[in-house]
DNA sequence: TGTGCGCCAAACAAAATTGCATGGATTTTT
DNA sequence: AAAAATCCATGCAATTTTGTTTGGCGCACA
């Protein structure tokens, strides 16, 4: 009995995985790039994208010397190919959260810092309790998407807004001022904000955004005292270690730090939070909710 | 940011193939149904889903003697396999759109020579392979104006130069002196240039511009010795035949013409390109791509 | 209870796909 | 302006996938 109205099986008789193919080169923007990301080769994607081409009756891609570029046609089903693939990526989300097999392998998404200060000693525990779990450690300091499972489990500092993903607030910090002895030794260390405003300070994103963000939690910054910035924040650490600028942390990682002292003792409190975020769909898998209740209890406050 | 999330491709490594599979199975009821509906066999469709059971993880049959059950996990991945299911016919409805039929007339610029002596084989494929296509054959010793649209896809002999063309080398062959065998009857067989350089020659553009060309080749000839010239190649090939003069000619097709005979073995060799040529834009069209590739396939060397 | 029918699983031969190596072409770099 | 780096296409060998055939199992029906 069909319970849903049958599929028209003549309409999609296209093989899916040419699918995938072009839907890679799209992203990608080559056959090679596509064949890495898919880790495949470079023929052998760009004949699924031939075969493709021929199987719809359509030419998606005009070859133009170095690279490809995507024709009329191909524009016009590109959505219903991402949609595809973004259904793709569901299953194994779901299928993943369906999975009840305990050992196997866990993702989780932390900051360089979190990775460096916090996680040794929880995956020390991770692997005492439950040895049979592999752990992937994925460092970014972007947010990474859930959604796309390129995490089973993601610590972040702001609550997710979209309805698929449950997060947990785990623990609320402070952040400081810190600057590094060699710093104060130059400088001296400023006891109110407004001595210390025209002192160099490093940066975890773009001066601008960086001034902008401080500014709505109610710390006025010039973008100008900005000299130096990355994203990578141990790089940013090393910088105000080495005595480039004052930096803005959270306060318990800064207790690990060796020559930082903190300044600014009437600085307004920044507060940090933290979110431990899953997907509703992957948190039924055994494996992963046992580490999610790990984080949980070796993360709070 | 990133507005464009990019896939993540590591997470989706199961064959979408396999999906497909899994959706017919459930919505035909069984292997053998789904193999029915599908076109295959069924133990292609039965280890299509063992293949996706194992990539994921999960069982998502229940093998009951006859027939299959689905498994609470199979259940819950369904609806994100239906959606994947409905975007591949979306694709597939979008793509037959964008088909602008393969009906319809494509033109093919070629000169005369082409057109009589390569062309007619190379129609009756294409009449194989789409008869609901239109050839029109511009016969033309100019080269033909693919920008204004004269012709859809033109056989030239030298590179297009303009940026909206594009053009791929198909053949490069060697011209070489002909001359019938009344002719080499009445004046002998030259076997140098040097014996030749009063035989009257047959031309294909006025006299001096020929000759020009020639020099440009590497070919030194007295404009005065073509006596009798014309544009259209096979007329002068008919002057030639005539034993009216002796005539420079691609090898490839000198071989068929009857009653000619090769002369002046010390000739410098004269390269003689074939490029098949085709605008940008028309390129995408679906009719034009076709006869583009087989005009490829059976041009090649 | 025996028989027929439909379905799934397994073994082996055939076919299709893939990967590797290579060549041609174009853009970027030095 | 030459060289390096990419990128796509193609020929050929190897692997994978598929098709064919056969056998076992459960259910329906006489």
């Amino acid at each position: 009995m069909h319970s849903r109205m049958a599929m028209n099986w003549s309409e999609i008789d296209f093989d899916w995985n040419q699918v995938r193919a072009f839907l890679a080169t799209v992203e990608e923007g080559s056959l090679s790039g596509a064949a890495r990301a898919l880790g495949t080769t470079q023929p052998t994607v760009g004949r699924q994208v031939s075969a493709l081409e021929q199987g719809l009756g359509v030419s998606l891609f005009e070859r133009a010397g170095r690279g490809l570029v995507l024709t009329p046609s191909g524009a016009a089903i590109l959505e219903a190919v991402q949609e595809m693939g973004s259904a793709a990526a569901r299953i194994s989300v779901v299928a993943a959260g369906q999975n009840d097999s305990v050992a196997g392998r866990v993702a989780i998404s932390v900051s360089d810092m979190m990775a460096i200060h916090i996680m040794p000693d929880i995956l020390r525990k991770i692997r005492d309790k439950a040895p049979e779990i592999e752990i992937e450690l994925i460092v970014t300091n972007d947010i990474s998407d859930l959604l796309r499972r390129e995490a089973d489990i993601a610590i972040r500092h702001v609550e997710p807004t979209e309805p698929e993903l449950i997060g947990r607030q785990i623990r609320s910090g402070v952040a400081r001022f810190y600057a590094s002895d060699a710093f104060i030794a130059k400088h001296g260390c400023p006891r109110r904000l407004a001595e210390a405003k025209d002192l160099p300070m490093i940066g975890f994103a773009a001066p601008q955004a960086m001034a902008d963000e401080l500014a709505r939690r109610g710390l006025q910054i010039s973008a100008g005292t900005i000299q130096f910035y990355s994203g990578a924040i141990c790089a940013a650490w090393a910088m105000v270690e080495a005595g480039l600028g004052v930096g803005l942390m959270s306060e318990d990682m800064a207790e690990d730090r060796r020559g930082l002292r903190r300044i600014l003792e009437d600085e307004p409190t920044l507060p940090v939070d933290m979110w431990l975020v899953t997907h509703r769909d992957v948190r039924t898998s055994r494996r992963i909710r046992l580490v999610w209740d790990i984080l949980r209890t070796e993360l709070a406050p």
